[in-house]
DNA sequence: CCTCTCAGGTACCGTACGGTACGGTTCTGG
DNA sequence: CCAGAACCGTACCGTACGGTACCTGAGAGG
């Protein structure tokens, strides 16, 4: 939870005060009202300050994603011995985090954004959003593939490609669906338990009769 | 192939070609680059006339995303008799042109702009992209579904929530990727054939050993 | 007390867009 | 041949943005 880790040259408080009305600004309007003169307003600072801090318009932008990747921290609690119940529990969490976190407001508004943006920038804040903001969930999700394997609850050859495969079927078309503006599911836990279902019937190591999970369908 | 089926108000023939400008300029520049004047220039017709054909700039775009769609028509074949065998080629020939289309260049360009646009137009043209875009193709695989479970060779309660399943096996997170400006797959094919692997371990009649299909990783 | 730095506020500039108006040209139908 | 419509090209208007310049005030340090 601590932002400043030492890793990347934060920004100065008063600058993180700035992006976070950007951010706000982001989410409830949009590319088009996020404009350096109503940042600098929102923000009670000059537009002058903001050219000196970032550059540029762009640079804001980049700033915003570090800044919001900077406060995600995922709470990684892998001291645990796994069994199959916790393995199943903890990817059933992850598959609700991943959820959440997808649908949430920021993530939502910064992904437009760049989308918005790729055609005309060389998808540069595509990459780092990527990078960003994927590499911590990433990160965890592997490391639960792995640990699954050694303990003998998973198996498969591509760690990777398991992974994928995970992240296939609990999100499917929801996330660009959301993006395109649709709601999000009224039930993420639901989803999420489906997912590890069928998962598990393709990389776990207890044989399930397939039957005893195609009863669970419904959307 | 016949662009119309008098189903829908059509546009004219000059008009068309005014959306296929439209939609070069966009594919090329992205939203930046579609301004009227600009497209009035690449398509040699006056802004009046573009005002007096669809309204506004707004509706450019929206008849962008009709126009596009009439063009798609799905080729259903689905007289054949339904084995094992056949069943499977078309679940992978259905996953390749998925992925075929959501990575094609005018798809890309028209889900970026609409996602771009989503957060200040209410998701008007998020809704239009979705259902003009994805009716033809999710007719097409639930047709596929329900085919394949009245010959008895695949199991679901919910033919939806089947039908997203394998959406998710084939796609995972890749159509995002592709919005924010990553590469497609080397090989759309291999990635077909292994969400058709995975789908029928879950909802297939024959009861795969799951190992037979853990062999086939790699990503 | 003086000075230097930093940041806020405001005014300003050039540009480019969406949208409109107008004159000239081609096509059509009688 | 003529009248009307459709349409192209261009010029124009208001607006709003990104970016810059200038002035002011508040602390920090000597």
């Amino acid at each position: 939870m601590r932002p400043d880790t030492a890793d990347t040259p934060q920004f100065s408080p008063r600058q993180n005060e700035v992006l976070e009305q950007a951010l706000r600004l982001l989410v409830e309007g949009g590319d088009k009202a996020l404009t350096t003169s109503g940042l600098a307003r929102a923000a009670s600072c000059s537009k002058e300050s903001l050219y000196k801090w970032f550059g540029d318009r762009d640079g804001v932008l980049t700033a915003m994603i570090a800044y919001q990747a900077s406060k995600v921290r995922t709470a990684d609690r892998s001291g645990e011995k796994l069994t199959e119940q916790v393995l199943k529990q903890y990817l059933e969490q992850f598959g609700r985090d991943l959820l959440e976190v997808l649908g949430g407001d920021v993530s939502l508004a910064l992904n437009r954004l760049a989308i918005g943006q790729t055609s005309r920038d060389g998808s540069k804040l595509g990459k780092l959003l990527v990078e960003h903001g994927r590499r911590q969930i990433d990160r965890r999700a592997m490391a639960l593939m792995e640990a699954g394997k050694r303990a003998g609850l998973l198996r498969f050859e591509n760690a990777d490609a398991a992974y994928h495969t995970f992240y296939g079927l609990v999100v499917s078309d929801l996330h660009v669906r959301m993006l395109l503006g649709e709601p999000g599911l009224k039930d993420n836990s639901r989803q999420a338990e489906r997912a590890v279902e069928a998962f598990l019937a393709l990389h776990g190591v207890e044989q399930k009769t397939a039957d005893a999970l195609r009863v669970s369908a419904g959307r």
